[in-house]
DNA sequence: TTCAGACTATTCCGAATAGACTAATCTGCA
DNA sequence: TGCAGATTAGTCTATTCGGAATAGTCTGAA
């Protein structure tokens, strides 16, 4: 339902129509939220069926008329339920992708360490350019906010993860190669 | 290709059962990892069919036969490349489930603040219960390691959120009801 | 002894998904 | 002015996904 909220969010602002939307969302939001072209329509499809949202036909030159999309009163009931209750209750996030590191004692500390390293510039680089964003109208702010916080918080981990592996390499003497 | 990582790491240790893998899962990375059963099984045989894993038929009494699944050169191979890959890049986190964040603003802050604390309770439940999820084997102590520094961060991240909340409210004077 | 409910183990099938595609218009530059 | 490449707008379809069903076994209590 969360793809929904936004959807409905979006549309309380301005009426839009399915491309609009997804371009609204893909370049404001990035890679951190998941809604592809294809979703986005049929979102709101299943929406128009529910009477959360109408639409009207409009047609720009000799372009193919488009689907505008607006919130009706229902859509703006909806959006207040949904609203309160993903404010209000925590999902804890998905881990699966780093699953990786679950398997890191796998590796000897000389494999690790440059990948971790690598990992590292990958977060780095993500969270310049979350900061370099900019400035977001409202409380998209306060979600940019958030990841920069977070990733912030995880780069500070993943640096003590990489010292205590660069300790046990010290530790038990820099070996040049792997032992098998 | 995370959740064949995953099932090749566990088959590593020990020839396992779909169901038995997928206990495995479910039991020790809770509702930090999505893989239902039906996922598992088929993972599984697309891993048979690209000769990654291979499998006997077992039978226990009357039971039906189940395929007790072990990996192979292959999937070995698989999973050495597998894990590097996952580890050497950073995945960003999906957060569509918290964009309701993100309409924050169109919430007085007399609805948002005991929405935004049941929220936080949510999320104070989940850390203790990770803390509490004790000792694990090798590196999966690392992961529970990193959700509770993350939940962590978070729950700071959210305490300033309401702390700004409760001074602009203070500011603005404390209306007893919303302004329609 | 039987029967309800829980557990083991897997599969089916409808729903959801997203990569690739279509088709039209605009843009700029040679 | 002509046309290559980018942009706008939406849809098709093959794949992926997981809730629910299936089918059998065990447990314990009445």
């Amino acid at each position: 339902m969360e793809r929904e909220l936004l959807l409905l969010g979006l549309l309380r602002s301005q009426d839009m129509h399915g491309y609009q939307l997804h371009e609204a969302i893909d370049s404001h939001l990035g890679m951190g939220v998941q809604l592809t072209k294809p979703t986005a329509y049929r979102l709101l499809s299943n929406m128009a069926d529910d009477g959360w949202v109408n639409f009207r036909e409009e047609q720009e030159g000799n372009r193919p008329p488009r689907r505008v999309y607006a919130i009706t009163q229902q859509g703006e009931v909806a959006f207040q339920r949904l609203l309160r209750e993903n404010l209000g209750n925590y999902q804890p996030s998905d881990f699966t992708c780093h699953i990786g590191l679950a398997f890191l004692d796998e590796l000897s500390a000389e494999e690790a360490l440059p990948l971790l390293h690598s990992r590292r510039t990958g977060m780095e680089a993500l969270l310049e350019s979350t900061r370099a964003h900019g400035e977001h109208p409202g409380s998209l702010q306060l979600m940019l906010e958030r990841q920069v916080h977070l990733l912030a918080a995880e780069l500070e981990w993943l640096d003590t993860v990489i010292a205590r592996l660069r300790n046990a390499q010290h530790e038990t003497g820099v070996q040049g190669g792997n032992e098998t």
